[in-house]
DNA sequence: CAACGCTGTTCCAACGATGTAAATCTTACG
DNA sequence: CGTAAGATTTACATCGTTGGAACAGCGTTG
């Protein structure tokens, strides 16, 4: 692999008019310039990266960081923020967290602060004190949950208005008893707790009474989780006429059990999901959900995530204004709450 | 951020005798390493791995190129892949290609060379010739497609008699029409030709006539291809009854696209698919499918590349053998082609 | 007691690229 | 023709780390 030396030496020139040329430094003779570009090509001269991040103090790598790149929503995610990043000149490197929260933890107190410039950062198990308690200086970006005042760049739905959204439309529907499949009592989950909460100031909106029985709490939010949630609704001496789950994967799941025990969506059972995976506009019946604008999300985060690093880099540490981003979203209303004719 | 020099003012010792300690290296005296480690630790000192990297010539990084990230199947493969890599100390670095065979090529030419130590690379558009004409040294290892004997280390089921056997298992059921979704004439794409030959032979062996019309090309490998697909299929004269599609997404288009029109699957068309993504364990009905064992097939790529990047520090260019390792799989009969009572 | 072989530590160079400042070369102008 | 103001190129130090060799201390051994 040629270095600058080498192509220094071939075109007969310095190390430093080389550096010149390929970094377009202006005042470089023509026939200098032809000359090195003549030898770059010839020994297919690429400058060493970890060199120039050395001397650079910079890597062109950003992290993202999320529980699960199998859940589609995540999947989702980090194909627009590669895309995203790769438009801007990153390269994204992927770390799961399987929603651990050492895992997570870790990740704040900067185990990847020597290897990127950046970090994505989707989290599950933490608060908003681990997040004060961080001294790692890497830029970072927070997605998908609320943490108001805290002291990051953060990007995420209304995940509260949109909860209660989806609860008024199943309530528009003229359902009653309306059940909830994803809530989760460990600390930190703040999506789970905001969608909880949006949940019953949409059954309050409605005049229906709040009941915990028709509340579903899940391990995890992946489809066994909902099918299982399902199955435990489905055995109540009552069971809710409609179920809003708290994301797509649980919702999936639910439809699964509900459909296999005999019921019929949405007639017997109407449901509902969040995310807006590619799964629910292809299952059957397709899938009522919210749909945040994962494009929109991914570009917003590394627009941030470049415009901090880039101050960083030029301010010192000059802590500039933490910005929350709320991201759009849209509910769509498919077969899985109005049926077909909908 | 601490450096090894602070860290050696610190404790009044050399550079090199911190450095040692970070290394374990043995012959530090104890009392030495005391004062070392307290001082690394007061001072929350981290390698610079950009040094490290440029002096060691690795970087700690190793790449996976696939088409889409959001392509279920590529995001388990990918999630075991991080695991895998995680376990014996990589960072991953995700490309994707979008099946684009430019984009391909750079890779394959060395884009990512400065960037990581190896790649594992899913390739979808470039042929064996691309392989050929490879000059990047970065070690490689190649996913899901046979190249025998190719130059390159290489993973992948035996597209060819998985087909076969999932044709066979149609024709076991008595179906005499059974359509292909997912041929693809482009070159490259020899996933797509070894299905289809598979498929060929499979209908062979049940004495069965190879019939054109049955075989629906589609674009790419996503749903809304399969539904696609399953429509132009649907729509001849005398149409399949079952119908093996080259991958699961495809079949749960065609699902979609067979449910919607009032069909019943398995009952008035049956269908395959090829991958067993999670979606298939939860559709309704449940999908049978070929399932390669993911874990194992990301575990052994990381093992092999972990191998031959060892392998080209020590010897140079000792161009070690190349090793094509077949993964394992398995046929999973569920509802979509036997339907419940099976 | 001198030479030897350990252990433990330090010094120096190098990895490849780039910022700084200085050296060299042109050109224009008085 | 001398000189100042650019234009162009170069030498050198530096980023943080590590390999190799040199060096120092010290108990053994012949």
């Amino acid at each position: 692999m040629a270095s600058l030396k080498d192509v220094a030496q071939r075109a007969g020139v310095s190390v430093k008019t080389v550096s010149n040329v390929v970094n377009g430094y202006a005042y470089v003779a023509s026939g200098t310039r032809e000359k090195v570009e003549l030898a770059l090509s010839e020994l297919d001269y690429r400058p060493n990266l970890s060199a120039r991040n050395l001397r650079r103090g910079r890597t062109g790598v950003i992290a993202l960081a999320v529980p699960e790149l199998d859940a589609p929503y995540f999947a989702e995610l980090s194909r627009s923020v590669i895309k995203a990043a790769a438009e801007r000149g990153w390269m994204v490197l992927i770390d799961q967290t399987d929603g651990v929260a050492a895992r997570e933890r870790e990740l704040l107190q900067g185990i990847r602060e020597q290897s990127v410039d950046g970090l994505i950062f989707s989290p599950v198990a933490i608060g908003r004190d681990d997040l004060a308690a961080r001294t790692d200086a890497t830029p970072l970006v927070l997605l998908g949950e609320r943490v108001l005042d805290g002291p990051t760049d953060h990007i995420a739905v209304d995940n509260q208005r949109a909860a209660r959204e989806m609860t008024a439309h199943l309530a528009g529907l003229g359902h009653t008893r309306i059940g909830a499949v994803g809530a989760q009592h460990r600390p930190g989950m703040g999506t789970a707790r905001l969608r909880l909460a949006g949940y019953r100031e949409g059954l309050a909106a409605a005049g229906l009474p709040y009941d915990e029985d028709l509340v579903a709490p899940t391990p995890a939010y992946r489809r066994a989780d909902g099918a299982e949630a399902m199955r435990r609704l489905l055995a109540l001496p009552e069971p809710p006429r409609a179920v809003f789950c708290f994301n797509d994967l649980l919702a999936l799941g639910a439809l699964r059990t509900a459909l296999s025990q005999g019921l019929r969506v949405p007639e017997d059972v109407a449901v509902a999901g969040f995310d807006d995976i590619e799964d629910g506009r292809y299952s059957t019946p397709t899938l009522t959900t919210i749909s945040p604008d994962k494009d929109r999300v991914a570009k917003t985060a590394v627009e941030l995530l470049d415009t901090r690093i880039d101050a960083g880099r030029r301010a010192g540490h000059g802590a500039a204004a933490c910005r929350e981003i709320e991201a759009p979203y849209r509910l769509l209303v498919r077969e899985s709450t109005v049926g077909r004719a909908g």
